[in-house]
DNA sequence: ATACTATTTCAGAAAAATTTCAGATTTAAA
DNA sequence: TTTAAATCTGAAATTTTTCTGAAATAGTAT
């Protein structure tokens, strides 16, 4: 669960990251609407707190950038201007609900679990790639009918690939993808190395049909048989 | 089992909240309408208690805005009004069941009691899941056929799991389940590995044929042989 | 108040998952 | 073919999560 928070207030954007955090999200940050603009096009997130008041744009033309460039990211608008114009606009441009600051964190987070109930019981419940089937939000991945076990990474990496089938995705988007931010400059992905093969291991050992190709000096692919 | 009081009146909401959590419920209340509009997106209840003379709109509307959610909580009307109209709107919006002010609690109870059951077990008296058989509205827990004593914090741990057999479920959810919301932001789950060892270990020397697993990183989950 | 029971906290042990490491293997290009 | 960089591998080290019994706290009934 990877949340991007856009607000350019630091402390705010302080307080929002660490009271995720704790929630178990994998959370970003993004203080301007250009900084933004680049972590939406490169990563599906799977709730966006947008503070409508930005620095160097205004934040309703971010929701409007976002729905035209067709991503499905949810999107809640956060907003110190409590007009009812601001959150109808709002909610017209497609954002999934409006929280007027201040706000309290618990009814943020209450806000957030629904945005993401919503969209998983909404959204496909699962996902199938040759003889595998992951069901997100159970944990489960399925080989030719048998439940596999996988552990935790594994399964991330698996999710991550199962969505972009037969696309190459390099170490670096899979670590930002999978272990988050903090991984940012690293100089060795070892950690990769050692989940791709166990992941390997058991989907081989389990007979799939999909394979995870590397494709030198690029990345990976998850291949379709 | 929790359950949501939406009244204003603060008296008669300590009543209910005292007589209730005697009964082994969880309680939580919402003295305003968009109090409850909040705990109800976050959270399915198994009850919901509506006052629908509410200070700042009407408990009806909150009804219709429940159904609306697609929401499945269980809906028990108390009105200061006896009027036939009242009550006749409030069950075609979907309530589940009347109850005219004033009450008598043992009665409330009842109708709570015949609620959960009804949504439950279908209308059925008992969980069975293996050899352990749980009777929701007498707190009893037999397994093989020998009733066994559990302590109420471990019989709704147990009563949670044997409700959703071979699901995984997180620590969090268990916690706010079986805790409550006062749980909100726990930073280690000691309470939750004690009650889990109890019960473990009261479970199998009774030789129940189900057990509680962890699931590393996630939760756990009932498995039943 | 007092005694009794239930629940949570604590600190250390155990178990499990993840990352690091060192060496082997593969790859693309000179 | 030779070379350097990239990738792979099994095992060790580290970190994280879970478990445990005992002690402290909270809750109930007398």
């Amino acid at each position: 669960m990877k949340i991007l928070i856009i607000e350019d207030e630091p402390s705010l954007q302080d307080i929002l990251q660490q009271y995720l955090q704790k929630e178990r999200y994998i959370v970003e940050t993004a203080g301007t609407f250009n900084e933004a603009i680049t972590k939406i096009e490169d990563y599906e997130y799977s709730c966006i707190l947008l503070d409508i008041m930005l620095p160097d744009g205004n934040g309703l033309s971010l929701l409007k950038h976002l729905k035209a460039l067709n991503k499905k990211d949810n999107v809640i608008i956060l907003s110190a201007k409590d007009s009812i114009d601001d959150k109808v606009t709002g909610l017209e441009l497609g954002a999934d609900d409006y929280l007027a600051k201040p706000f309290d964190l618990s009814e943020l987070n209450a806000r957030i679990k629904s945005v993401l109930r919503r969209k998983h019981s909404g959204g496909q419940l699962s996902i199938d790639n040759g003889n595998v089937r992951l069901y997100p939000d159970k944990f489960d991945v399925f080989v030719a009918g048998e439940k596999i076990e996988l552990l935790r990474k594994e399964y991330d990496i698996l999710h991550f690939f199962m969505a972009r089938p037969e696309f190459v995705v390099s170490k670096n988007t899979l670590a930002e993808a999978v272990w988050g931010d903090h991984i940012d400059q690293v100089d060795n992905f070892d950690f990769i190395y050692a989940q791709i093969k166990n992941l390997r291991k058991k989907l081989k050992a389990a007979g799939a049909t999909i394979e995870i190709k590397s494709v030198y000096g690029l990345g990976y692919k998850l291949f379709v048989e």
